[in-house]
DNA sequence: CAGGTCATGTAAAGCGTTACATGATTTT
DNA sequence: AAAATCATGTAACGCTTTACATGACCTG
C-alpha cells in the first residue's frame, strides 16, 4: 500500500467533504439520528474544538443524502415531525476514507486573549495582568466544563474518552502557560 | 418591530470592532505602515492565534479611515504605489478600550484531528495510532516554527515575546498529551 | 534578465452564526 | 397552565479564503 494521493482517475469523483459534513458524518455512525440529535451532541461533546449550528446541520444533512452519503426516513413521534438519518455505505466509506487519510489537517485557533496580550506593550501594566488574568478565569472555566463531561463519560467507547483526555490536558496546559506568565509579570512589577 | 442593536447611544457610538479591525489597530500602533507590511507581520506572529488575508486587510484599512480611526497618505517609493496608514487619537482609543475590555473574549478552536479522534471508533486500532501520530507531527512542526520565530525574537517589546512563551508552552504541552495518547494506545494493543 | 519581493486590490465562493418562525410533546 | 424540551427549518448577514489581476523595484 503506497501512499496514495487522491488521484483524479476514478474513485475519487466524490467533492471533498465539507467541514460540517465531517461532524454530521460522525455522529451518524455514532447513532445519533436527527438533527436535532446531532446538535445536541455536537454541544455536549466536539463543540470545543469543533461547533456547528442548526443553520449548517439541516441543510448539510439534505446535501450528504442527495451525495447519497445518508439516507432520510420519516419517522414522527406523534404529530411531531421528525427525519432520521442513517448512513449509506457510501457514507460509511467516505467517513472512513476522511479518517484514514492524513491531508490536509485543518488546525485552527481564534485566541482572542493571546492577541490582546501580543498588543499588551499598548495598555498598562495593570491591564496586561488583567488580560492575563481574564485569559487564566477563561481557561479555568472550560476545564470545568470538560471535567463535568468527563465525570458522565463512560469509558466504553474510546474515541471520545481519548479526546477528553487530550483536551483536558491541553486546556490544563494552557492555564499553566498563562500562570506563569501572570508570575512573571508579577515579579517584574513586584505588583499584588 | 425593527432590529434594534445597541448604536445610537451616544457615549458609545462605535460599532463594535470587527475581527480584522483587532489585528490591524494593534499592528498599526505597533508600526507598521502599509496593508502589506501587516499582513507579512501578522504571517510571521500571530498567524498561530489571528490569522489575517489580503481580502479583509485592505477593505478593512479603508472602513479603519472611513470611522476616523486611522489616517492614510499616499507614499510612493518611486513610482510604485504606496498608502501609508497611521492611528489617529480615536484610533488608539479603540485599542485601548478593546485591550483594557475583558468582554467577549472570542476563543475558537477548530482540530481536525481532535476529531478525527472522537470518531476514531469507525477506525481500525492502526489507523487510530496513525490519526494520534499525525497530530504529534503536526503539532512539532508547529513548535519548531514557534521556536525559529523565538530565535529572532528580541525581548525588546514585552507583548509579542510574552505571547510567544504562551504559544510554544501550550503548544509543547499539547505535543505530550498526544504522546500521552499515544502510550495509551500503544499499552492497550501492544503495537510497536 | 529572471526571479523574488513590494505593493495593491477585487470578485466569487464558502463557511458560519444569529435571529426568527413554528408547533408538538413532556415535565413541573 | 406554564415552562422546558423536541424538532425543523430559513433568511440575512458577516467573516474569511482563494484566486485572480497588475505592475514596479531589487538582487544575483
Amino acid at each position: 500500500m503506497s501512499t496514495r494521493r487522491p488521484d483524479t482517475t476514478r474513485a475519487s469523483t466524490e467533492a471533498a467533504l465539507t467541514p460540517t459534513a465531517k461532524v454530521i458524518l460522525g455522529m451518524l455512525a455514532f447513532g445519533k439520528q436527527t438533527g436535532y440529535d446531532v446538535k445536541q451532541f455536537v454541544d455536549k461533546t466536539t463543540r470545543f474544538f469543533w461547533a456547528a449550528s442548526y443553520g449548517q446541520i439541516y441543510p448539510e444533512l439534505r446535501r450528504l443524502e442527495e451525495a447519497g452519503l445518508a439516507r432520510s426516513q420519516p419517522e414522527p413521534s406523534g404529530a411531531r415531525a421528525r427525519t432520521v438519518y442513517t448512513l449509506t455505505d457510501a457514507g460509511r466509506t467516505a467517513l472512513h476514507d476522511w479518517l484514514a487519510s492524513g491531508e490536509d489537517t485543518a488546525w485552527e485557533l481564534r485566541d482572542e486573549g493571546m492577541l490582546r496580550l501580543f498588543f499588551s506593550d499598548s495598555a498598562s501594566p495593570d491591564e496586561r495582568l488583567a488580560i492575563v488574568r481574564g485569559s487564566i478565569a477563561r481557561h479555568r472555566h472550560k476545564l470545568e466544563q470538560l471535567r463535568a463531561i468527563e465525570a458522565g463519560a463512560a469509558e466504553g467507547s474510546p474515541g471520545p474518552y481519548l479526546t477528553l483526555q487530550v483536551g483536558i490536558r491541553m486546556t490544563e496546559a494552557t492555564i499553566e502557560a498563562w500562570e506563569a506568565t501572570e508570575r512573571r509579570l508579577r515579579e517584574q512589577t513586584g505588583k499584588e
